[in-house]
RNA sequence: CGCGGGGUGGAGCAGCCUGGUAGCUCGUCAGGCUCAUAACCUGAAGGCCGUACGUUCAAAUCGUACCCCCGCAACCA
């Protein structure tokens, strides 16, 4: 079987942006589908970063007496620092002020102004000279826009337009280019419309902090032909051709806030480059907040680091792999978190360890007992097991890891049920060695379970499979070994106690 | 008539393409078990499947109309 090959990138955050639960998402999603893809045997790449450039950055920076690139080092850890305390095992880290950023970019702005798809015009519109910036005319007429006047500006233009037929095609054609499906009839219906140009310069004047325009030293460019292009310029675009050809092309993932620019701007620009799209764009929901958005102003926003301290990094992965139905909008609340903890790892997950370490314990000597020719119950559990991991591995590769989990959780409620059909605890009084082969068979699919929860829990799987001796072991049934001691250990999920929390 | 997605027991979802006893998780109630983290197991209550017509022997599932919710380009995942 040929091994698989998996790219994923999240978007670059914004340096400026303090990092909230929905970067923890995304970046922990790409996280979870790296970790899956590298247990499955597939060459995998991950890459997240940052984007450092842009008008947000040189004010904030200049507001604090900064230079903007000692501005970005200080507020670059926050991230990095958040990535570390998430457990992510991204392969690379994207700066889009580094030198190997910066190169590519202009190399790519003077190939495609060189091919003649980047023109200069002279662009009118509204602009807000207190805000420094162009408003829409929504905007204006909203009337929070102080010192208003049209003014003119020549700045450098791509044609995306010229791409628009050619684009429906590739979309049409490829089914799951666009996921989930109707992200990809809202990109259809947008392309209905004829496609603009896009704006890519800004004048310096304006706007100094930025990569700037290799055919014309008066322009940085502008967010597009920066951004979006770490997706090569980190994998050896333009620098190491080898690396290059064997990680691109990738997926993507990102919120559905900035599904046009991936799915539009990114991939008529990959056009004009003749270099292939990425294999898919997928675009996930929303973390609300109790039904609102997620916002400063209403003071919800929910730190990471909080959740961290209190539960745990794995509780926390847990619920937001768990949480967030595929592309749909989830719902962020401190009750629904401590509901799924307790159902879910300490009621399904850790206290069935428990139950059935401590009936090893206290009547086979703590020693894991032999597994015994299989009844056709112990059948029924080591069938769920196998059919369980081919299963797994093709939500996987569509993105479901809510049905993943769901699916694991469903094998850990099974063997609840053939627990309480089996009784190892009376079993045991009249035919010892049966006890035994029942809670192997338990052990075995909690085995199982931890090492397919393993990339969405890292470090409760591998507390679980320290227990059981077998820390290296595989998707296989049955690999756990008869015979070795069982360790005391506390509870893996100690359950949250609702009276104290409210 | 701009486009797209959605409306299923208290909550969140599946089922709809390939019509035929409405399923899952959580919650509620009752019982069981007592190995376990007051956990686990079983059972029950609770749904006119947004509304109205239509097709059909039969519709949550197909068709038509309507109502309601959400999203739809500039840097918020």
């Amino acid at each position: 079987m040929t091994k698989n090959k998996f790219y994923v990138t999240t978007p670059i955050y914004y340096v400026n942006d303090a990092p909230h639960i929905g970067h923890a998402y995304t970046t922990i999603l790409a996280d979870v589908l790296s970790r899956f893809h590298r247990a499955l045997g597939d060459d995998t790449f991950f890459l997240t970063g940052l984007d450092e450039h842009g008008q947000k950055v040189q004010q904030a920076a200049e507001k604090r007496g900064l230079q903007p690139q000692a501005h970005c080092d200080e507020l670059a850890p926050r991230f990095m620092d958040l990535w570390k305390k998430l457990g992510i095992s991204n392969d690379d880290f994207i700066r889009t002020t580094e030198a190997r950023h910066q190169g590519v970019v202009q190399a790519i702005l003077q190939k495609v102004y060189d091919s003649g798809a980047i023109y200069q015009k002279e662009y009118e519109g509204l602009y807000s000279v207190a805000e420094e910036r162009f408003i829409t005319e929504k905007e204006a007429e909203s009337g929070q826009f102080r010192e208003v006047k049209t003014i003119k500006e020549k700045n450098y233009f791509f044609k995306m337009s010229q791409y628009q037929e050619r684009l429906i095609k590739y979309i049409d054609d490829n089914p799951g280019f666009i996921r989930p499906e109707h992200r990809k009839n809202e990109m259809l219906g947008f392309l209905r419309q004829p496609l603009t140009d896009l704006c890519i310069s800004r004048p310096k004047s304006r706007l100094s902090w930025g990569i700037e325009i290799p055919f014309d030293r008066d322009y940085v460019t502008y967010v597009w032909f920066d951004a979006l292009i770490n997706y090569i310029s980190a994998i050896g675009y333009g620098s190491d051709e080898a690396k290059f050809r064997r990680w691109w092309p990738g997926v993507h993932l990102i919120g559905k806030d900035i599904l046009t620019t991936h799915s539009i701007y990114w991939t008529t620009m990959l056009f004009a480059l003749g270099l292939p799209l990425p294999e898919a764009i997928f675009a996930h929901g929303w973390w609300l907040m109790g039904d609102s958005k997620m916002s400063k102003s209403l003071g919800n926003v929910v730190r990471p680091l909080d959740l961290i301290e209190q539960h745990g990094v794995d509780a926390v992965r847990y619920y937001l792999m768990s949480e967030m139905i595929l592309g749909a909008d989830a719902n962020f609340t401190p009750e629904n978190f401590i509901k799924r903890y307790n159902s879910d790892l300490a009621n399904d997950f850790g206290n069935l360890l428990n139950r059935v370490s401590g009936l090893i314990g206290k009547n086979h000597g703590g020693i894991i007992p032999a597994a015994l020719e299989p009844t056709p119950a112990e059948e029924e559990v080591a069938r769920s097991g196998r059919v369980l991991v081919p299963r797994v591995e093709a939500l996987v590769r569509e993105y479901k890891v809510d049905e993943v989990l769901n699916e694991v959780m469903n094998l850990i409620r099974q063997v609840n049920k053939y627990m309480e059909a089996q009784a190892p605890w009376k079993l045991a009084k009249t035919d010892l060695p049966a006890a035994g082969r029942v809670l192997y068979t338990a052990t075995e699919a909690l085995r199982l379970a931890a090492v397919l929860l393993k990339p969405v829990m890292p470090e409760k799987a591998a507390t679980v499979l320290a227990i059981l001796g077998v820390p290296d072991s595989g998707l296989a049934w049955g690999e756990l070994k008869s015979g070795l001691a069982l360790p005391a250990f506390p509870p893996l999920f100690p359950r949250i106690e609702v009276e104290k929390k409210v």
